[in-house]
DNA sequence: AAACTTATGTGACAATTGCAACAGTTCTTT
DNA sequence: AAAGAACTGTTGCAATTGTCACATAAGTTT
C-alpha cells in the first residue's frame, strides 16, 4: 500500500468514523478505556509520557498526523504510562475487535501496513538505544533523521530534554556531548537546526 | 486470536507450505532476498546479529518456536544484520504479498496478531533501554524475565555476553554490576539461574 | 581425550556520564 | 505587558561505566 492509497484509506474512515477532539494538554483515554481502541491522528501530536516514582514526567516517544497508537502494543506492567496532547488534537477511534472480525480487508491491510512501519521504527529507536555510549546514539539518531528528510540538515523535532530522555541519557550530559561534537567538527548545532558532517 | 487457535493456524500452514531446514550456524537468507518473505519458525532459535567495523559480532536479538521475524520490519540500513541459526532450525517462508492481497482472512488475523506481540514486546525491549543506568536496565529486564516465567527464579535464555550486548552495556562491566546486586541482596544468581528478590 | 574456541569472572585504570545547582532564555498564561 | 513556567546552557564533582588484560571454566571439534 503506498502513501497515496493510505491517504485515500484515511478519507474512507473519516467518513465512517466519528472525529474527537481534544485540548492541548489533554489526556487521552486508552489506558483507562476496556475496550481494545487504535486510535489514528487526523490531525496534531500526541506524547506517550511516563510519570517516575519522584512524579517527574519521562518522554517516551510521540505520535503525529496519520500515525496510530494504542495501548494494546505498549507495555505498561506499572501503570505509569499515559498518552497526552501536546497540541490541539483530533483523532479517530478504531475498534480493534472489528478490525480482525470484520469483512472488510482493506481496514486489516491498511492496519498491517501501518504495523510494519511502527515496527521499523521501533527497531530503528533500539539500534540507537543499544549503542554503547552517548556518542554512537546521538550520531545515529542524527543519521537517521538525516535520511528521513533527506538532507545533512534538519530539525530536532522534540525539545532537548524530551531528546534526552529519548536516549535514556541524562539532558546536561547530553548539551555537553553536542558542545564536544560541535568541537571535533562531527555536527554543527543552531538552536534545533543540526548540520551532519560527513 | 488465543495461543491455542494461533497452533491450530499453524497446523494449517503446516498443510500448505514447505518446510526449511538450516543447520546450526547456517544464515537465513532474508537479506539478500529480494522476495517480502516473512519466516516462522517450526523448531530451533535464530538470532539476528550485527557485526561492527572490527568484525566483532553484536548481538541484538532472538527469535524461537512459533515465532517470525522478517527483513521487513527490521532497520539495516547499513546492511550489517543478519539471521543466523543457533541450533539446527526447520522454518516456513510466507510470502507478504499474498498475505495481504490474498482472500484468506485468516492469514492476515493472525499475522496481525503475531505482530501486535511483536510489537509489545519491542515496547518492552525499549523500556529497558530507555533506563539511566546499568541497575535499573538489568532490574527491569529481571523483571519482565521473571513475569513471563511467573517465577522469581528463571533461567537467562543467552550468554552473558549477549545479554551485554541486548542491553547495550560492556560485559565485564555487566560482571561486576550482577554481584554489586548479589551483595546488595536484590537478587541472588547462580550460573544463568537469576532469584529476583522483592 | 586433546586441542581449540568461546564464555565467565575479576581487577586496575581511564573515560564517560549522571547529578546538583544556577543563570539566562524562551515560551505560556494571565 | 508582567509573571510564571519550562527549556537551554554551563560547570564542578562524584559515581558509573568502558577498556584492557588476564585467568579459569565450559563447551565444541577433531
Amino acid at each position: 500500500m503506498k502513501d497515496k492509497e493510505a491517504e485515500m484509506f484515511i478519507l474512507e474512515i473519516e467518513k465512517n468514523f466519528e472525529t474527537f477532539s481534544f485540548n492541548k494538554g489533554e489526556f487521552i483515554p486508552l489506558f483507562q478505556s476496556n475496550k481494545k481502541e487504535i486510535a489514528l491522528i487526523k490531525s496534531g501530536k500526541v506524547s506517550l509520557m511516563k510519570s517516575d516514582i519522584n512524579g517527574n514526567l519521562l518522554y517516551i516517544d510521540h505520535f503525529k498526523k496519520n500515525e496510530m497508537f494504542s495501548k494494546l502494543w505498549i507495555y505498561n506492567e506499572e501503570n505509569d504510562l499515559f498518552f497526552v496532547c501536546t497540541t490541539p488534537v483530533e483523532l479517530y477511534f478504531l475498534d480493534y475487535t472489528l478490525f480482525i472480525q470484520g469483512t472488510n480487508q482493506k481496514y486489516l491491510s491498511f492496519f498491517l501496513e501501518k504495523s510494519i512501519q511502527y515496527m521499523t521504527y521501533l527497531h530503528q529507536k533500539i539500534t540507537i538505544l543499544q549503542k554503547k555510549n552517548m556518542e554512537e546514539k546521538l550520531l545515529t539518531y542524527f543519521r537517521i533523521e538525516s535520511e528521513k528528510n533527506g538532507n545533512k540538515r534538519f530539525e530536532i523535532p522534540v525539545t532537548y530534554k524530551e531528546l534526552a530522555d529519548y536516549l535514556g541519557v541524562d539532558r546536561s550530559s547530553l548539551m555537553r556531548k553536542l558542545n564536544e561534537l560541535e568541537q571535533k567538527k562531527k555536527i554543527k548545532k543552531q538552536g534545533k537546526t543540526i548540520f551532519l558532517k560527513n
